[in-house]
DNA sequence: CTCGAAGTTTGATCTCGATCAAATTTTCAC
DNA sequence: GTGAAAATTTGATCGAGATCAAACTTCGAG
């Protein structure tokens, strides 16, 4: 039986464990009921993609709303200058595609092989109008999201390369926790290119940054994907760094 | 009688003009019909605020959500090193104060005299639950807002200051257009601070970057607050700039 | 396993914008 | 209207990071 969780994440990753807009609701409901994902997963198809396929991309109608069951996908704008933007990163359970007049604002594509849950637009918008309760839900993931998009931009504005980089492992690293993925290491699914675009940097800057974060001890990688924060408080200082001059 | 059109925007900019999320909806409804606004509007209570004065603040309960009448609000957040980040400007109809956990996620305050519809949150949820169709124009706002919180993180991610200037520029004018403001100037309600805060640059590259468009004739200002886009097609060249080197 | 392509690191140079500082203009309270 | 405070402009210095270039490493197809 298919079981797809809800999150409706376009653009900000981690649409999982959202809280509902409420301060008076007794108990939280991190994630849809079973029952409530039973009631989608009927609606959905699955579908499999390779490493480096695109999903669907920018402009194209969009006809599908997608979940992930395993896998990253990358979200992006193209500008017209070829120029690339990473708007997000989603990981499983994250929820995309949702858009406004029927077109895709972004381009997806898949950084590791992928599956999918495929909803259909229209019979999912059918089974929303219908369902107060499930309407919801949807609007605390958008809210949730809205929050992510938030971090982002707030990530960008920060000056220094090492803040901007340190900033990006923190919300890797909520992010895996939050999943409850046991490993103390960060797992970077992403290329240095990616980082770059997700960072408003160079991907030269990218690399250094991890260099200086390495030699200053702050952090130790096993190999370029996978690393740990070997000094917690410097790490932090440097993330919440504001300041540009030495 | 209140009238209070629907637009949740908690952070990113205009929200009005918002297109359901269907391609199949036969006539675009750009806002709610005036009988969904008078419902809400018997929830509401007008506040008013001088310039200056602060609507809420970070971590604040939640208890409210409001909605411009008339006035400009600015959405900020305050870093522990007491250096703030403008997350978003607020406009006529925009609506902000929407919140997940109870707690308000940035502060937000008043840059012109302002007037406000203010929902109690409780009303407003009991409200929602309760009509579906209410909600799901929630939805579609929320999307909205979600393209333009994207837009903002874009915008941040371009590198040279005349770029970033310049784009900000256009989504003020798109925004003034939008709500069919009639004239032919931009009106920038915010001080060069707080467009440095918006835009992640100093007040003083903000300034170099008005008189650098200025010098080269593609804009023109009548003073400090208005002006106009004197050669459309460089200016439009310079907002699409993604480089950093000559 | 081998080879070529893609991804990453490292180096050198140079520019843009942050920062510090100070002059000037605008705003607002009285 | 006047003066103090706030906002803006302008100037000068300096460093972080973009860009160009090239070496090195990893990956995957065959």
């Amino acid at each position: 039986m298919a079981r797809a969780k809800i999150s409706t994440n376009t653009h900000g990753p981690a649409i999982r464990g959202v809280d509902p807009w409420t301060p008076s609701a007794g108990k939280m409901r991190q994630f849809l009921s079973e029952e409530e994902r039973a009631r989608l997963a009927v609606l959905a198809s699955i579908v499999r993609l390779n490493k480096g396929e695109e999903i669907y991309s920018e402009g194209q109608r969009a006809d599908a709303v997608f979940n992930i069951i395993t896998g990253v996908v990358k979200a992006y704008k193209t500008a017209p200058d070829g120029s690339e933007h990473v708007t997000a990163f989603l990981f499983k359970d994250d929820m995309f595609g949702l858009s406004e007049e029927g077109k895709y604002t972004n381009s997806a594509k898949a950084l590791t092989p992928l599956a999918l849950y495929r909803f259909p637009v229209p019979a999912l918008r059918r089974r929303l109008a219908k369902d107060a309760d499930l309407e919801f839900h949807v609007i605390c993931k958008l809210l949730h999201e809205l929050r992510e998009t938030q971090r982002h931009a707030f990530l960008l504005a920060r000056r220094r390369a090492l803040s901007k980089v340190a900033m990006f492992l923190q919300l890797l690293e909520n992010l895996q926790a939050g999943r409850g993925e046991r490993t103390a290491e960060i797992y970077l699914p992403m290329n240095r290119s990616d980082i770059g675009e997700y960072l408003g940097m160079s991907l030269e800057a990218v690399s250094r940054a991890f260099r200086g974060l390495t030699t200053r001890g702050i952090i130790k990688s096993r190999d370029r994907r996978h690393l740990k924060i070997a000094d917690r408080s410097t790490f932090d200082e440097i993330a919440a760094d504001t300041t540009n001059a030495p």
